[in-house]
DNA sequence: CTAGGGTTAG
């Protein structure tokens, strides 16, 4: 069925041969010249580029894979396998392996490639057991798989997350020497390895290959470095980065550059971002579109979309073509500031672009419907989604229930979860449950979220302590303490740990109900329990002592706040400053409060917009909003501007500061 | 003619 939306694109040149080809709707192809072209390639095979390359459209290359099969003699293996390739590339996995079982059924010569290249669009397709029974197959008649065929195993393994059978794979190649691991095969192996987030075994894996003679390249690291900085351990990324240009003498490249802008962004250090963007130029490499989707993302993300776009227009000053995701990231960052008409100004110029909304395209402004509440917009979108052509993936119908809960439309809600339940490609995940519970609480009806809570079952999602947490902030929020506190008892009987998040629900539920001494005594046991209080413990608890009038310990907390480099909150800040205004709270705490308010970084891009609650704060971190997107503004863009005329002036160099050079 | 790395939505 996919493959019928692909094949109905626009033709032209009659068609001569007769139509074998299933796949093959139309009668005329575009392709007649490359028809011709590619006889003649046949005849003389000394270009560099064949005519495979220059395949474009699936339907030329049905085409032509059709008079292939009509040719006597019939093509070489090899052509067939360039042609297989062209289709691989295009993405249309199914349809390669359909060809290649016609193939087989009329005989087409294949080989090894022909194998390797079916077996990778199994592994695409997430059917790697489909890839194994491929193999087998080759291995019956006789084609002796080699180490491309084993990466592309493993590698689909990882795919579909299944790690263990992967690392056990990559183990059994090595012990039977079925293949010699080469630097492909021990990347994907790191990757698969990141992947699930145990990047020191990935760092010992890179060790253990250089021990056994196999040089690690600049993919190698690049894959390690990512993952750090997906981890928020850029730092720790950098000091990788420093070992193989040094130490290794790889040269970094446009990804590397990419992957560590994308991780210093995330933690909002512009500084550091700007120095590597510049670092970049500097060796040569310029940033790609992905690297600017990259700077025009973080900026959205950080509140920021004008900025954004003052990045999106330097890129296209600089000759890159602005994608889909350039516009999705500018829809999102629109929404996230409630600004809807510049996010559907966005949205209509992707076809201006001649380009076409995806469904990332539509469920960001979706959501940015919903937020607003604007739910009969919303839901307008959500019909135009189909009468466009296109399905509603569980992202859609998460944000729209979302949406429903939000204002209050339970029974709305309830009757599209319903759908969700019914649908046949199409189940609820624990985003899905996450967001019934969440809403059920939030409309008071904590009883309702519990009981489809116990309706789920013993599965998986039960024992979600994601799911727990909901539950138990739901049910204190909604004066149920009790049923909040057999929630959290719940846990250790399920021998399920509490996190960091279910300390704080809690901390804050007895805060609420001035039961200080618990809120207290969970405080102290965090530590020893494997979860330390973070930034919003510390917030939960001080909002819960100051309302309840505990003085005597804030100081001692904001101090130890200090030492740890956690910040205040909008709403501790407010009642830190209406205490000692009041005079409950002895204003020599300001000098020590002064030092705990952000002053740059996501938490102050958003303290006017999302947490303001009262005039003075409104004031006080007003300041702090400006002068962040001053500073934003001279080191970000004014930084990359200058890029754009400093540069003749500035000698190759290599000088990141930031960067402890190992020379 | 075959394998591996960086970007967007709940």
């Amino acid at each position: 069925m996919k493959i019928m939306k692909v094949v109905s694109s626009s033709l032209t040149i009659p068609f001569r041969g007769t139509l074998k080809n299933p796949f093959l709707l139309s009668q005329k192809s575009a392709s007649g010249i490359l028809l011709a072209s590619f006889h003649s390639d046949s005849a003389s095979n000394h270009g560099h580029l064949s005519v495979f390359h220059k395949i474009t459209k699936l339907d030329d290359a049905l085409q032509l894979f059709d008079e292939m099969t009509q040719t006597q003699p019939m093509p070489s293996v090899v052509k067939f396998t360039q042609l297989l390739q062209a289709v691989t590339k295009m993405k249309h996995y199914s349809c390669s392996i359909h060809l290649f079982k016609q193939m087989l059924a009329i005989g087409a010569p294949v080989n090894l490639y022909t194998f390797n290249i079916v077996i990778k669009c199994c592994c695409q397709m997430s059917c790697t057991r489909d890839g194994f029974a491929v193999v087998a197959y080759g291995f019956r008649r006789g084609v002796v798989h080699n180490v491309y065929t084993f990466s592309t195993l493993l590698n689909g393994l990882i795919l579909e997350d299944r790690i263990l059978e992967a690392e056990r794979l990559f183990k059994k190649l090595i012990k039977q020497k079925l293949c010699e691991p080469n630097v492909v095969m021990y990347t994907t192996m790191i990757k698969g390895l990141c992947k699930v987030g145990i990047n020191d075994t990935a760092i010992a894996l890179l060790r253990l290959m250089n021990k056994r003679g196999c040089k690690p390249n600049v993919m190698t690291y690049n894959t390690i470095i990512d993952s750090l900085c997906k981890d928020e351990m850029v730092d720790d990324a950098l000091k990788l980065f420093n070992e193989m240009i040094f130490h290794k003498g790889i040269v970094p490249d446009v990804v590397t550059y990419s992957s560590l802008i994308r991780g210093l962004c995330y933690l909002s250090r512009w500084d550091d971002a700007v120095k590597m963007l510049r670092e970049m130029e500097d060796e040569g490499i310029s940033p790609n579109v992905i690297t600017y989707n990259i700077l025009v993302d973080s900026l959205c993300k950080e509140g920021m979309a004008e900025d954004a776009q003052t990045v999106l227009s330097i890129m296209v000053e600089r000759g890159k073509v602005p994608d889909l995701v350039t516009y999705n990231s500018l829809i999102d960052g629109y929404c996230l500031r409630g600004e809807m008409e510049k996010a559907k100004e966005i949205f209509d110029l992707i076809r201006m672009r001649g380009l076409v909304p995806n469904l990332v395209s539509y469920n960001s402004l979706l959501n940015g419907y919903c937020k607003k509440l604007q739910i009969d917009e919303a839901l307008h979108l959500f019909h135009e989604i189909t009468e466009n052509g296109m399905n509603h993936n569980v992202v859609t119908y998460n944000t729209l229930l979302q949406g429903l809960f939000r204002v209050g439309r339970c029974k709305d809600a309830r009757e599209l979860f319903n759908e969700i339940r019914a649908h046949n490609q199409i189940s609820p995940d624990a985003v899905t449950y996450a967001i019934v519970l969440e809403g059920l609480c939030y409309n008071h009806r904590v009883d309702e979220a519990l009981s489809l809570f116990r309706m789920i079952g013993e599965n998986k999602l039960n024992s979600d302590i994601v799911l727990y947490n909901i539950l138990v902030n739901g049910a204190s929020k909604c004066g149920k303490l009790d049923t909040a506190k057999a929630l959290f008892n719940e846990l250790s009987i399920k021998g399920l740990n509490p996190n960091v998040w279910t300390y704080n629900v809690m901390i804050g539920c007895f805060g609420r109900e001035g039961l200080m001494r618990e809120a207290q005594r969970l405080f102290l046991q965090m530590e020893g329990r494997g979860c330390p209080p973070n930034r919003v413990t510390y917030n939960v608890l001080l909002q819960g002592l100051l309302k309840n009038k505990h003085f005597d310990t804030i100081e001692m907390l904001l101090q130890k706040m200090d030492e740890q480099s956690f910040s205040v909150d909008a709403s501790t800040f407010s009642m830190l400053i209406d205490h000692i205004s009041s005079g409950s709270l002895d204003d020599s705490l300001l000098k020590l409060i002064g030092k705990l308010v952000p002053k740059e970084g996501k938490e102050a891009a958003f303290l006017p917009s999302r947490y303001v609650k009262g005039m003075l704060l409104v004031k006080q971190s007003g300041s702090i909003f400006e002068n962040y997107r001053n500073c934003i503004r001279n080191q970000f863009l004014v930084h990359i501007a200058k890029l754009r005329y400093d540069r003749q002036g500035v000698p190759n160099r290599r000088d990141p500061p930031f960067v402890k050079h190992a020379k």
